[in-house]
DNA sequence: CGGCAAACCTGCGAGC
DNA sequence: TGCTCGCAGGTTTGCC
């Protein structure tokens, strides 16, 4: 589900309500997402206030005045939405709640299941098993033409499947991975150790401009994902070929009932979506 | 190590 | 209306 924009507009949406708050009450409601939630989470982290609220990856992170930091994962289905003060009882999939001083709460919605709570010292954060392995973030400055160059050297795999390796670049998913090949021209069924040298000066930029522009909108909403306060993401109004499949390219002047317009195909096990005449 | 399929889950839309 | 099938924003695991 949630892709590195979805995780930051979440990320975002949290912060004010929640930062400078106590956690008077933390509700675990089962005992495993996709793991186990960790032993004596609860304890370790009621009555500890929320420092910051930040985004590494596709992991939302919660810093605490206890100098431990929260982990979330959003899996594929997960939700973090804030209510003011609820009325109404949970929902199903409500699995973890956190609540706060000012009788607000924060509440994990994860029908699949695959979403990830887990807590770690802050100091340590960087050592976790979730983060020793990953890539830089696309929107820094670390990840670069000259960066991204090398590490396709090594690498045969289609494109689009290495832009899902979290250990070359993390917060690419699906979507986005096809919308910045798409962006960029380049046919996603192409060899990673293929592309030259425009065109991953292409690539890159068009990884950013997409991600930023997919924040500007709040992320996109294929069916469960929802920003903090509840809202939809309105990104999905703007994707150019994903979930796409028949209609006419955007950039193409061809006509769709020749060429078949956008082609959907299956790569690692997952829809890509593109258009064959732009793309090469 | 690279590459690929399967596994983890529930829900929903399409097609019959 | 109701069934089955396929597929869905991610990541890990196990096998070759």
């Amino acid at each position: 589900m949630p892709e590195l924009p979805e995780v930051e507009t979440v990320v975002r949406g949290l912060k004010k309500p929640l930062t400078g708050h106590v956690i008077s009450k933390a509700d675990i409601r089962r005992k495993n997402l996709r793991y186990p939630f960790p032993k004596g989470l609860a304890k370790d982290i009621e009555g500890a206030s929320v420092r910051n609220i930040s985004r590494r990856a596709k992991y939302i992170l919660i810093d605490l005045s206890n100098d431990k930091t929260l982990i979330i994962h959003l899996g594929m289905s997960g939700r973090m939405t804030v209510f003011d003060s609820r009325q109404d009882s949970y929902q199903k999939h409500d699995h973890f709640v956190l609540r706060f001083d000012n009788n607000s709460e924060a509440v994990l919605n994860d029908a699949r299941r695959f979403g990830i709570v887990d807590i770690c010292d802050t100091d340590n954060l960087d050592a976790h098993k979730f983060f020793a392995h990953l890539g830089p973030e696309p929107l820094s400055n670390h990840f670069s033409p000259a960066y991204l160059q090398e590490k396709l050297l090594a690498r045969k795999t289609p494109i689009k499947v290495a832009l899902l390796d979290q250990k070359l670049v993390v917060g690419v998913g699906n979507i986005y991975a096809s919308e910045a090949l798409f962006d960029s021209q380049i046919d996603p069924t192409r060899p990673a150790n293929s592309l030259n040298k425009p065109e991953i000066n292409r690539l890159v930029p068009a990884i950013r401009r997409v991600l930023e522009a997919a924040i500007k909108a709040g992320g996109s909403s294929l069916r469960d994902y929802v920003q903090a306060n509840g809202e939809l993401g309105y990104f999905q109004h703007n994707w150019a070929v994903y979930n796409k499949k028949g209609q006419p390219c955007p950039g193409c002047t061809c006509d769709p009932f020749m060429t078949g317009g956008i082609q959907k195909i299956t790569q690692g096990g997952r829809s890509t979506f593109y258009c064959p005449q732009k793309q090469n």
